[in-house]
DNA sequence: ACCTGAACACCGTTCAAGT
DNA sequence: ACCTGAACACCGTTCAAGT
């Protein structure tokens, strides 16, 4: 039987893929997990500490599907990001959006995807893909554009389907190829 | 004396910057306005209505502020989409974020600034600064990046002050670098 | 055509109380 | 240590009624 904090968890985050923040009300989270309506706040400090706890646990989760491969491909990395954002809107933009302090779990997690990711940049770099440089600002320019590519497409601001439509993983083959070329010309 | 539908607006975009769209209730809307609570209904379809309209009216604005210059240029308007973005991070998140279908206004305002940035793009790639290629598609580039970098700046994730901190105006200035120095290259 | 007051269903949060 | 039921203040929305 899972531990009351855990149904909590899951519980909340269907709620959430079905109808984002507002549909995670604490009343049907706990239906849902078989408690009372308030049992919650004795494992989280409020709704937005539960919300916290998501957030949390799928940026672990992605750390984790990378941590099989003993240095992961920077590409694959961006791919995986790109593809979890457009497969699930709402974790995109509960883990990727504002925090107020909020859990430090949640903030180390963070801080290790960061790393990983800057070292896979390094990598590319070694190998010649990537242009010289800090590769902590090169990555901060590969998430940056990753990141904002899955949000307007998500807004629909990207365009329609037809003419000049553009995917967020062609933008970031795009972003790739431009990156290259300038490396190739220095 | 302003019509009541454009003290709402006013009022709820004072509280929309105060605190994000769940401080603007109807309720609060109504007393700054000075009208009853639910006097809202009168004018905005529902809540979410009255935030459409605070979407399509900062959109209308950000193109006003460029429609004096005769042919704006594209460094300027990224310039200006970022420090408007860092400067009012609510009605930047409300306004790119999720609107479902809404208000036509707001996508015909969307799809006019759309294509005054498409023009620039155009423009430079005449000029020379940016490599050939469908200006839609490398414009759809840019405006991710500028995008993605603001959102990840609100968000704190772009990196505390400090070692390997890029500000989103930097990394918008490394991106036209890459693609000059590429534009050549070529 | 525009506005109001009362009412309804819902929500986050707190609290005294139970095991 | 964990959970519950009742209660409080708040919210979006609707409706009958007013001018």
């Amino acid at each position: 039987m899972m531990e009351t904090r855990e149904r909590l968890i899951a519980a909340a985050l269907a709620l959430l893929d079905r109808g984002g923040p507002a549909a995670v009300t604490l009343r049907e989270v706990g239906r849902a997990a078989g408690v009372s309506h308030n049992a919650p706040y004795r494992h989280f400090a409020d709704k937005d500490a539960l919300l916290a706890a998501i957030a949390a646990q799928e940026l672990k989760r992605q750390g984790a599907n990378l941590a099989g491969d003993r240095s992961p491909d920077l590409r694959a990395m961006l791919k995986g990001y790109v593809s979890w954002g457009r497969r699930h809107p709402e974790r995109f933009h509960l883990t990727f959006g504002r925090w107020d302090r909020e859990a430090p779990e949640l903030a180390e997690a963070a801080e290790q995807a960061k790393a990983r990711f800057t070292e896979a940049v390094a990598a590319a770099q070694r190998r010649g893909e990537l242009p010289a440089g800090d590769p902590e600002r090169l990555g901060a320019l590969l998430r940056a554009l990753a990141h904002g590519a899955v949000d307007l497409a998500l807004a629909g601001h990207l365009g329609a389907a037809g003419k000049g439509r553009a995917d967020p993983e062609d933008l970031v083959a795009d972003l790739f190829a431009y990156l290259r070329k300038s490396a190739e010309g220095g």
